[in-house]
RNA sequence: GGUCUGGUAGUUCAGAUGGUUAGAAUGCCGGCCUGUCACGCCGGAGGUCGCGGGUUCAAGUCCCGUCCAGACCGCCA
């Protein structure tokens, strides 16, 4: 046995028991008379204690202690003459009488400590040490409490966790596959699912009207701060339901792990908006509703006034910052700077400072009288002291930088509070996206969404006006979770898969299983995944999901520590049938 | 595919306008120190300024290319 005891547990009442530990050196501090270490694990730290003059051999061998050896100690814990407070061991010492180095370190090349002096790519590509540091360690264990309490609650719904198979059929909508070649099938491919979709879909025709999983997904396409090619979903599936049912399931859920993880009681239902009042008020399908300022269309009224960027807009939208008439040349400078640039893509932005006297400053003086910027105001329910920011042009560009604009002045306004959360459905998404590259209809959740009941019949007429039943959590601003209730029925499958633009032989051949499947008595079923990874990050407050992944990868899909993905030899080519176009590196 | 930011000591960074021997902090090494816990004090070592090319009497600094990292746009049903 290494050990009798953490580096975490030691307390005064334990003094005088001689106790072994084991754990990685933290900190030497020689006073010369004396040497304090400090031990680490996993579970704390604990001050061991040599008098060198006491013990000449032992203090001799502390000398040839460096950061992040692994040593065995044992000794006699005594009670601290100074303590500390800071730590949970604080009040207890380790007088030891022996030390056995268990592994000597290499100078780690950053400080193994909260805040360390490493860098992002460095922490990466020493991961393994980048774990031994408090923050990572906590969240990965929030993670792992957060993945147990959904297990909990889903369990005691009489959901059934189910695996699904992790090689399976690609298949042409949605994202890019990653695909696996099949040594026993030359010239064919796996692709790693982007979700157990079909596979949940069909355990419900198979009669587990409660299905979830805590599953990896992955998706070959341009990564963020927040997205991985391989990614955590927590997967749901329920028979014998309407959207109102996995929303109040679902909602109960995430109230629990709020509770539990949080300690957060979110009082009341979550708010509902539509996907089409999401998009007019906050030009977003996933607004951050900690605070207002939402948009107001001032399109009727400030066109028409000879001012030709107004006139010449599709829409004009105003946001109201309150108590910002004060906003200083270069502040406002900025804010144009924000939306100018490309990512932003607005043209200028025309501001109107509402002065605390009534009066009004504004970049558009001399195309508008004060009683026009009266009106404005008291459309967007300005008052004195508040500052008027409006974005013109065309509709869908425009709303999406104001939606950009809305953040950068919530955040400037300190409105943003990660400690606070809002969460809310958005409903009602559109079932089809029309894209103009490949002049098609494209599913806007995945082709199995079901439509609106009353707007079937704008299938054929109307396609792009049809509402989907889906639905997507979101919190402070994040798409955390998405779902629908799915088609059951095959004709109807079949009449998507036609408008998506399917020939049925290519439905029969993606597709024909599943359609298959729905004549031998399909449930109505429907359900949602949530992006596990996201949420632990927001609970966690980090900005980047790579803090709650103990490996992940950067930005180009790459692992820094072990450099994949890489080449595979010539050997593993031919026998999977395989000729590169160019070697590549 | 694109836009932007960064790359200088082990690490995190500073190095206006091109100009003597490239600095700080921290870490590391050595010495001193019996109550430290970000220990303290004294001393020391440590640099291919990402890489390649160019401009110049002279480049860490300017220009071009390239590699790496990060953020974002496109993309992500």
């Amino acid at each position: 046995m290494y050990r009798t005891h953490t580096c975490g547990e030691l307390r005064l009442s334990d003094v005088n028991k001689t106790v072994t530990l084991a754990g990685w050196v933290q900190h030497v501090r020689n006073l010369g008379g004396m040497t304090f270490i400090d031990l680490r694990d996993r579970y704390g730290i604990t001050q061991l204690v040599v008098n060198n003059e006491e013990d000449n051999e032992l203090s001799q061998q502390v000398k040839e202690l460096g950061r992040e050896y692994l040593v065995q100690v044992t000794g006699k814990v005594a009670e601290r003459s100074n303590k500390n407070k800071k730590i949970a061991t604080g009040d207890i010492e380790i007088i030891i009488h022996s030390l056995n180095v268990l592994n000597s370190a290499d100078l780690p090349p950053f400080t193994i400590e909260d805040d360390t002096d490493g860098g992002e790519e460095l922490r990466m590509k020493y991961r393994y040490l980048d774990l031994r540091r408090n923050p990572v360690r906590k969240a990965l264990e929030l993670r792992h409490k957060m993945a147990l309490e959904v297990r909990k609650f889903l369990n005691d719904q009489n959901f059934i966790e189910i695996e699904t198979p992790v090689l399976m059929k690609s298949t042409p909508e949605g994202a890019r596959d990653f695909v696996v070649p099949s040594r026993m099938n030359p010239g064919q491919f796996y692709a790693l699912p982007q979700s157990p979709q079909v596979f949940k879909q069909l355990l419900m025709v198979g009669g587990f009207d409660r299905y979830f999983q805590i599953v990896k997904c992955f998706r070959d396409e341009d990564l963020r701060a927040d997205r991985q090619p391989e990614f955590t979903q927590i997967d749901c599936e329920m028979s014998f339901v309407e959207q109102e049912d996995v929303l109040s399931t679902f909602e109960a859920m995430t109230k629990h792990l709020f509770k539990t993880i949080r300690g957060v009681t979110i009082e009341g239902d979550f708010p509902r908006m539509s996907y089409a009042d999401a998009m007019k008020y906050y030009g977003t399908d996933k607004p951050d509703i900690r605070f207002d300022m939402r948009f107001v269309d001032i399109t009727s009224i400030a066109s028409g006034k000879g001012f030709r960027v107004f006139d010449d807009a599709e829409y004009i939208g105003a946001i109201c910052a309150p108590q910002c008439a004060g906003y200083s040349r270069k502040e406002l400078d900025q804010l144009t700077d924000f939306v100018k640039r490309p990512q932003v893509g607005a043209k200028g932005l025309v501001y109107v400072k509402y002065n605390d006297d009534g009066s009004f400053k504004t970049s558009v003086d001399k195309f508008f009288a004060p009683e026009d910027f009266k009106v404005w105001c008291d459309e967007c329910g300005a008052k004195p002291g508040d500052l008027l920011l409006i974005l013109a042009g065309e509709r869908r560009q425009t709303l999406s930088a104001l939606s950009e604009l809305r953040l950068e002045m919530g955040n400037r306004l300190g409105l943003r509070d990660k400690n606070r959360f809002a969460p809310l459905w958005v409903v009602d998404f559109p079932l089809l996206e029309w894209d103009d590259d490949t002049q098609r209809f494209y599913a806007m959740h995945h082709p199995f969404t079901s439509p609106k009941e009353e707007d079937i019949a704008l299938l054929d007429s109307d396609p792009g006006a049809v509402r989907a039943n889906a639905y997507d959590l979101v919190i402070n601003g994040n798409e955390i979770g998405g779902g629908s209730i799915r088609i059951h029925d095959d004709l109807l499958q079949q009449k998507m898969f036609k408008v998506l633009g399917f020939s049925k032989e290519e439905a029969e051949k993606q597709f024909g299983f599943l359609m298959n499947a729905f004549k031998y008595g399909a449930p109505p079923h429907g359900g949602v995944a949530f992006g596990f990874d996201r949420w632990v990050a927001l609970f966690a407050g980090v900005e980047s999901i790579r803090e709650v992944i103990a490996f992940p990868k950067n930005n180009a899909g790459r692992d820094i520590m072990n450099d994949a993905p890489s080449s595979i030899s010539q050997e593993q080519l031919d026998e999977l049938g395989i000729a590169l176009k160019d070697s590549g590196k």
